[in-house]
DNA sequence: CAGTGTGTGAATGTCCGACACTAATTCAGT
DNA sequence: ACTGAATTAGTGTCGGACATTCACACACTG
């Protein structure tokens, strides 16, 4: 076995300002919403120097655990899906995860989240989703306002699964896998029919309350895609090639 | 419509910083690996304090963008997913998910990994997973023990699919799921038993390549779980009580 | 009394300069 | 050539400083 290389933590100043701070977070000592003290006092609070206390701040301001909605006001973060996801959808580009990675993942993600949409819809959240698919309708033979309103719909079905763990773990992988369309959509001009057809059918099961029929269908929506992508020839490409444009 | 509330950056200059050299690990102008310059220089070359140059690299630290395998170093980071996975365990925790909506996702990842495991298993991964199955069988009855080798186990079945969006998505779901197993564990004496079991079945799947089987398997497995999750009467409580042991 | 201006104070963003400590590098010694 | 010591340069932290601007309180107007 050897020696295990383990990370020893020499505790910087800045880091341990963090963590204290991080875990009265998690810890509920510090609630959502509550504002944190100046720098200043916190500096001496915890015996280090303003530009210490700077450094950990940060931290836990890029972590996402804090925001300010002004420079002056720093207050405790509600926590949102939205941060994350972009994050990990950087990861994701970065790695350079291929077409099939993301397909094969989505295709179970979007299909659960039909059906839980289908059990727990309600009469407004459906509305919303009609609006949508009008939208999206609109704008047939637009590749960028398509993958647009696409990624929404989507999103909505989500939601209205209110499963909010499947919000978190689909949200990055759908909207790099659904971004791609732009590199599909030439190859394979029919898919905006299909994709409308097919949005129309997931809309209806999820009105009919019909858990099994919006599955199908949205399984039915993802193969399609899979197969624009096989047409394209991108299967095995990977999903991003500019990650500048994620944002 | 009324006016949208729109975000103005400030752009503070340690923000700045941040962006710029984010942007250039983006674009792969700076590759993966390679070292980045000093401080002092850095405030040099933008024209800050170093100071200011500090502020903004502890955010791309924190992002991990950037990582320094001593205080010396700093390199540019090659994207992991379990660094991503703690902070959106984070979020779930923070948000008090239900046991409930932590299955439902598990459920379909956990079949996806043992068929693409199946599809995709070489020898020398089997072994592994063997190995962790026999230790595994070892911990009966130790909750906390199995609960780290459960978790491994499941990884490890995701690491032999290949699919590396299924292990980013999958990772802090389920990780924060089987935690769980020390709320439920007291109620259900026997799951320790039927767990080895099952794993026993999914291991004998990958090894046959069958992925129906496999899959199989991992749900009969997963849905054992959710049973042992009704005993208890958990379904709809928040998976986490004590964040703070989520390291 | 609600809503809008004004003014003061305090906190932030940024800067400068400094020092201890340690890791990377160089160089000497066998 | 390899080991070990000496050098050097960069980091972590400190203290202080200043302009800007935001928060709060107060006065003003309708």
């Amino acid at each position: 076995m050897g020696l295990e290389r383990r990370q020893i933590h020499v505790a910087y100043a800045y880091q341990r300002i963090a963590e204290e701070i991080e875990s009265q977070i998690l810890e509920g000592t510090l609630k959502p919403g509550e504002q944190l003290p100046g720098e200043t006092e916190m500096a001496e609070m915890f015996g280090v120097t303003r530009s210490t206390v700077r450094e950990g701040l940060r931290r836990l301001e890029s972590e996402g655990l804090v925001c300010r909605p002004t420079p002056r006001r720093m207050v405790v973060a509600i926590p949102r899906i939205d941060r994350l996801s972009t994050r990990s959808g950087r990861t994701m580009a970065l790695m350079k995860v291929t077409y099939r990675e993301l397909w094969q993942v989505t295709l179970k993600t979007e299909m659960l989240a039909a059906r839980l949409a289908a059990e727990m819809a309600q009469d407004d959240e459906i509305a919303v989703l009609k609006s949508l698919h009008e939208d999206l309708s609109g704008a047939e033979g637009n590749a960028s306002r398509t993958i647009e309103l696409d990624g929404r719909f989507h999103s909505q079905v989500a939601r209205i699964g209110k499963n909010r763990v499947l919000g978190l773990a689909r949200e990055p992988v759908a909207h790099l896998l659904f971004r791609g369309f732009a590199q599909v959509a030439p190859f394979v001009p029919q898919f905006y029919k299909r994709q409308i057809e097919a949005h129309s059918n997931v809309v209806c099961a999820i009105e009919a309350r019909d858990p099994i029929r919006a599955e199908t269908w949205a399984r039915k929506h993802i193969e399609d895609f899979w197969r624009a992508v096989q047409i394209a020839g991108l299967e095995d490409e990977a999903a991003v090639n500019n990650v500048k444009a994620l944002s």
